[in-house]
RNA sequence: CGGGGUGUAGCGCAGCCCGGUUAGCGCACCUGGUUUGGGACCAGGGGGUCGCAGGUUCGAAUCCUGCUACCCCGACCA
């Protein structure tokens, strides 16, 4: 059989670049570091948008939508946020076009210039504690918990499909609250969301933990993450869950009256995940053959892939397998039947693997005169024959196995690729020759893991929020740690 | 932004070093026929300002200059 694509084994990169493409989830655009999502990839994009948006709902959330641009001044205002995000802005600094003098096309109006330049929004912190100034006076104003889904725009010197993009896609929640405790409280719950998610829908094992003060996000007091381990042995930062303290609410100047009467800070947080979050799922679960996909977040769950030599013998099938096709539909299964006559089976077979499809029915001549059809699940490769009465009840049961057998084979692989090591040589050998997440101590200082990131490019993922006490030196200066951090070499 | 590489049909490439008919090949595409339970076969056909702009030359895909995009390795990052 005729390989799509290359093997993992032979170019990790090359085959997750193939496999983006053949599959039809995105392509390179002609403007620099943005892609075109395709509509394969988008609808896989609108899935988890929907059970995310499903539960940010169910923890109190609204949908709201704020501006594109940011002034200049208002990215200024909080000093680590701008710091932060000045090296990789999109900045519009004029507002009109003019044909050009030497008659060919269009030139920027020098005239046009703007008296505030814009920045294409990194995040929108800015903007939005600007609106929350004017939103807020008194602790009844409070919490506001607002979600938006958007582009923004972060100028990327090397750029991957989904893992890396200039544009990209995202939900970011803004909230604000009365009390430390509360913002705090928020900022671990969204964290629980995006576990769950990643977990329960995208059958990917994480780890939830906090970022050291070299890795938190510009602006906050202490920021929260997700990490997930890809199958060549790299982390990957699946979402981010920030507690802003009143650092926003300070640069915007945003105050409330408390029920003392007393004026006081807003306490902030902010969360979100994006497209990149595409990129590992493609990257935790998929084969050679192309994308696996967990059934919870397949654009097509099922496909029927009908074999027949003629017109009759397709309306025959077409007979047998329509009250399946309406028995699966009627349980919320989705199923596309590939009736196409302008390809062979084989091909259709290699299709629909290559696009990660789970579950494949098959039925031919020889079923229909036995009144079965065969089934083919995608991650283990297995067929089996059934009666065609069993195929829609089986076929659900198969649906949350396979959920459940990708997301165990996830965790299995993780389990294997995670380490202890104590000393420093043994970080730098498992590093090199095994990859994975390390586990080691660290002696909390930032200086340390600059050194550590200097000499192994591994950088400490997380402090995991479930780590165990336990006394020890770290790996690198030999001084005392209360527990183990997780290293490795990330996205 | 530093180092290296590549832009030739929708995709993947050859041709370039050493300038000279009508710029080739595979896949894909179109037409007809035979096929159809793991990526079909035969026959015919269409499609290219050779990344862009200059320059050298009787003549440029080929040589020179500038620009631009993409890929790989660094630095930066979700």
């Amino acid at each position: 059989m005729a390989k799509a694509i290359p093997a993992r084994s032979e170019d990790y990169s090359l085959w997750y670049n193939e496999l983006v493409k053949k599959a039809d989830l995105a392509e390179h655009s002609d403007v620099r570091g943005c892609m075109v999502i395709k509509p394969y990839g988008y609808s896989i994009w609108e899935k988890m948008q929907q059970a995310l948006d499903k539960m940010f709902k169910e923890t109190g959330h609204t949908n709201a939508y704020f501006p594109l641009f940011v002034p200049k001044s208002f990215l200024a205002r909080e000093a680590s946020h701008v710091e932060g995000f000045a090296k990789e802005c999109a900045i519009v600094t004029h507002y009109r076009l003019k044909n050009a003098p030497d008659g060919k096309g269009v030139m920027v109006d020098p005239e046009s210039k703007l008296e505030e330049e814009l920045i294409v929004r990194p995040t929108s912190e800015t903007i939005i504690w600007n609106s929350y100034k004017k939103w807020i006076q008194s602790y009844r104003d409070l919490p506001i918990l607002i979600n938006q889904w958007a582009n923004v725009v972060r100028w990327e010197m090397r750029t991957r499909l989904f893992l890396r993009t200039a544009e990209f896609l995202w939900q970011e929640g803004h909230t604000a609250h009365a009390t430390a405790e509360e913002a705090v409280e928020e900022t671990l719950r969204m964290l629980d969301v995006y576990a769950n998610f990643a977990e329960n829908y995208m059958a990917l094992p994480v780890i939830k933990g906090r970022k050291s003060e070299g890795e938190k996000f510009p602006g906050a007091v202490d920021t929260y993450c997700i990490e997930a381990l890809m199958q060549d042995g790299k982390a990957l930062q699946a979402g981010t869950s920030h507690f802003l303290g009143q650092n926003f609410a300070k640069a915007f100047d945003v105050q409330f009256a408390s029920k003392e009467g007393k004026l006081d800070y807003v306490w902030g947080t902010s969360w979100g995940v994006s497209t990149r979050l595409m990129g590992a799922l493609i990257m935790a679960h998929s084969d050679d053959d192309g994308l696996v996909l967990p059934p919870r977040l397949a654009p097509i769950q099922v496909v029927v892939v009908p074999v027949f030599k003629s017109e009759e013998e397709l309306n025959a099938i077409r007979g047998s397998v329509q009250p399946l096709i309406n028995d699966l539909r009627k349980q919320h299964v989705t199923v596309k039947l590939d009736d196409r006559d302008t390809h062979k089976p084989g091909f259709k077979f290699a299709e629909w693997e290559l696009k990660g499809v789970p579950v494949r029915i098959t039925i031919g001549p020889r079923d229909l005169e036995n009144g079965t059809a065969e089934v083919f699940r995608r991650d283990t490769k297995e067929k089996q024959t059934l009666k065609m009465e069993q195929v829609a009840v089986d076929v659900l049961v198969l649906l949350d196995e396979i959920q459940k057998t990708i997301y165990h084979k996830a965790l299995d692989f993780r389990s294997t690729m995670t380490t202890q090591v104590n000393t420093f040589d043994e970080f730098k050998q498992v590093l090199e020759e095994k990859g994975g997440f390390i586990e080691a101590h660290w002696d909390g200082t930032t200086e340390t893991e600059e050194k550590i990131k200097e000499e192994t490019k591994a950088t400490i993922r997380c402090i995991p929020l479930h780590a165990r006490e336990e006394q020890g030196m770290c790996v690198y200066s030999g001084r005392p740690s209360g527990r183990r951090v997780l290293f490795a070499r990330a996205y």
